[in-house]
DNA sequence: TATACGATCACCT
DNA sequence: GGTGATCGTATAC
C-alpha cells in the first residue's frame, strides 16, 4: 500500500489505544529532502493528570502545556540534561495524555543515523527514547509542533505493516518507580522478540 | 535566588 | 550492579 500519514483523528483517542496502534507504524523525519525513519517497536502510554507517572499529574505548567492542547502535537522535553524524549499528544483537547515513543527499528537514512549516533551499530541506533531522538536529529524545536499537518517534517506513517495482538507484549513502564500503584500498570507495549526494544 | 532531581545512556567493575 | 555526565523545570525558601 501507499504510505499514509496519520491524521489528527488517529491521535484523538485514549493514549493506551494509540500506544498499541503505533506499534508497526513508521516515524519519519524529512530533513532537507532526505528521510530518516524507523518502525516504532516500543511505546508507553501516559494517560492523564490522574496518572502519577505523567508529567501533567501536577497540573498545567509551562513545560506540560502542550499535553493539554489538541491531539497530534509533539511533546519533546529534555531529560537528565543530555537527552530528549519524543511524545505525541493524544485524547481530547483539555485532557493531558500522551504516548512516549521508546524505540525504533531503523529503516531509511541509517548512514545519517550512524553519524548522529557516533558510529554505533544498527541495534544501538534507536533502541531507547534518548537514542532515537539523537538518531533522528530531534530536539526541543519540535515541541508543540503538529505531526499531522501537510507541511510537518516530523510525522508518522502507516506503511501497511500488520501487527497481530499476540506479537504485542504489555509491561510496566520504565523509570517511574516513584509513581506508586501507577508504576505497576501495564502501559508499556513492545513487539515481542524485536532486538531494538530498549529493555526486556 | 537556591536547590534537588528526572519517562536516559555509556562506560565502569 | 553502579555511577557520572549536565541542564531545564518545579518547588521551596
Amino acid at each position: 500500500m501507499k504510505p499514509k500519514r496519520l491524521s489528527k483523528d488517529f491521535f484523538a483517542r485514549p493514549a493506551k489505544t494509540v500506544a498499541v496502534e503505533l506499534l508497526g507504524k513508521k516515524l519519519v523525519h524529512s530533513q532537507d529532502g532526505r528521510r530518516i525513519s524507523g518502525i516504532i517497536v516500543e511505546t508507553e502510554a501516559y494517560i492523564g493528570s490522574e496518572d502519577r507517572a505523567c508529567h501533567a499529574s501536577r497540573g498545567k505548567t509551562k513545560r506540560t502545556a502542550v499535553m493539554f492542547g489538541p491531539a497530534g502535537a509533539w511533546y519533546v522535553y529534555m531529560i537528565y540534561g543530555f537527552y530528549y524524549c519524543l511524545n505525541i499528544v493524544t485524547g481530547p483537547s483539555g485532557h493531558a495524555s500522551a504516548v512516549l515513543i521508546r524505540a525504533l527499528d531503523p529503516v531509511e537514512g541509517r548512514g545519517r543515523m550512524r553519524t548522529l549516533r557516533g558510529g554505533r551499530t544498527d541495534r544501538e541506533l534507536a533502541s531507547g527514547p534518548g537514542k532515537l531522538c539523537r538518531a533522528l536529529d530531534i530536539d526541543k524545536k519540535f515541541n508543540g509542533e503538529s505531526a499531522t499537518e501537510q507541511e510537518s517534517v516530523l510525522f508518522i506513517e502507516d506503511v501497511g505493516l500488520k501487527v497481530e495482538p499476540r506479537q504485542i507484549v504489555k509491561a510496566r513502564r520504565i523509570g517511574v518507580d516513584y509513581a506508586g500503584c501507577w508504576a505497576k500498570r501495564l502501559l508499556r507495549f513492545y513487539l515481542k522478540g524485536n532486538i531494538n526494544v530498549s529493555k526486556f
